[in-house]
DNA sequence: TCTGGGGTCCTAGGACCC
DNA sequence: TCTGGGGTCCTAGGACCC
């Protein structure tokens, strides 16, 4: 029997990537920083003088996004998933940092430990946040949360933006309202109402720009647009399920439960190449990239202990169409040559006359290293020497 | 010079089995 | 020969999220 009134709290890095670069480059403080690009030219340069020399936004070429903005240079326009070279337009000043995986793993994992010292129903959500489930922890919540958030910033020099409240639902939409370094508290009668049915419906994590767009065809712009929209009507555009879960969310209403802990699915690799590839002219090209992914793919999956039998390739054309080829295999496997040669299979059940942006290879089905499901050696019956 | 890389979940048709 | 379900697996695509 799940309790009757949850404390739930979502907790929210603020602009994580850009603010782990910021402890490194405090002098980039109060200015507009863009992370993205992967370029190590893009690395800062210490001159003759000892002045730090940045990348700026106008200098690049190239295909990256943006991955993360300071809030000044969002002021400026620009957001993530932004094209590197629109945004350049926006805020041709801005500076232009490499995104430093390692770097944000290892502060990922130091607020992560923070927290969990003093709330351990913790779900993962990602590099830079997380869902607690705090309904049997004894504080009250408004001292509960500060103390989350002093946490956090002890541990890393970071700030974060929380919110608690009945479901993961309200928590996550909570956790943006007060960003950044934002303390929020949805637990009164009329929150619902008074906070969250002003907000755009596309503020609902799971409502998309396509779900969102198809919301204003039909004039419903907000939650509270979408609370009172007729169910009919909701149903002839959105299927029976999608139209029945818009409904509940729009009440702000969420049963999901606090998932500590949770196993892949699937493992993959993918790169979009510098310059578009054709699989006749760049063959040898494609293939050694081709090969370095299976490679690749294999690697993640021995060095975190998993095998998978279904093999995919995922390919991108120069006009952005994006297709998927995938293959079952009798056992799994975590073998690059293997996965090598299923993927090839899959490879040639695709249309390859148009150029490729981006070549990718999958791992899915995954179990377990030593659990493997297929081929269980068979128990001796009963009376029968195992031999 | 538009548009990354790593995931999850859902839908839907066809094969195949009972 | 026609009519019929249910269940599971495989494959492809798409929406969405961080």
């Amino acid at each position: 029997m799940p309790h009757p009134t949850r404390r739930i709290a979502h907790l929210d890095m603020d602009a994580f990537f850009a603010s782990v670069e910021l402890l490194r480059y405090p002098d980039l403080k109060g200015r507009p920083v863009v992370v993205g690009g992967r370029s190590s030219s893009l690395q800062p340069q210490t001159g003759p003088d000892g002045q730090r020399q940045y990348a700026r936004m106008r200098d690049y070429a190239g295909r990256g996004v943006i991955t993360t903005a300071t809030y000044e240079a969002r002021a400026l326009g620009v957001h993530s998933g932004m094209g590197l070279m629109k945004a350049a337009k926006l805020a041709p000043d801005a500076v232009l940092l490499p995104a430093d995986f390692n770097a944000y793993r290892h502060y990922s994992q130091l607020f992560k430990e923070a927290v969990l010292a003093i709330a351990p129903q913790m779900e993962d959500r990602g590099i830079d946040e997380i869902y607690l489930d705090l309904t049997e922890h004894p504080e009250d919540s408004a001292s509960l949360a500060q103390r989350l958030k002093t946490a956090v910033f002890e541990a890393t020099g970071l700030t974060c933006s929380i919110c608690i409240a009945p479901n993961k639902l309200l928590a996550k939409i909570g956790s943006d309202l007060d960003k950044p370094d934002g303390l929020t508290l949805l637990l009164q009668p009329g929150d619902v109402e008074r906070r969250i049915w002003p907000l755009p419906a596309k503020k609902i994590n799971g409502i998309g720009p396509k779900a969102a767009e198809k919301l204003t065809a039909l004039n419903i712009a907000t939650i509270a647009d979408l609370a009172r929209a007729d169910a009919g009507l909701l149903q002839q555009h959105f299927g029976r399920s999608y139209a029945a879960w818009l409904a509940r969310v729009a009440q702000g209403q969420d049963e999901r439960v606090v998932e500590t802990s949770s196993e892949p699915k699937s493992l993959s690799r993918e790169t979009t190449f510098e310059r578009d590839l054709h699989a006749r002219h760049d063959r040898d090209t494609l293939s050694q990239i081709f090969t370095g992914l299976c490679e690749r793919v294999a690697e993640d999956l021995r060095r975190k202990g998993y095998v998978g039998r279904t093999i995919g390739i995922k390919l991108r054309y120069e006009d952005f169409r994006t297709v998927t080829r995938d293959l079952s295999l009798p056992d799994a496997t975590d073998d690059a040559v293997t996965i090598r040669r299923a993927a090839g299979e899959c490879l040639r059940r695709v249309p390859l006359q148009l150029r490729l942006r981006l070549l990718g290879v999958r791992v899915g089905s995954l179990v377990r290293r030593g659990e493997a499901d297929g081929a269980p050696s068979p128990l001796p019956r009963q009376g029968e020497l195992p031999l």
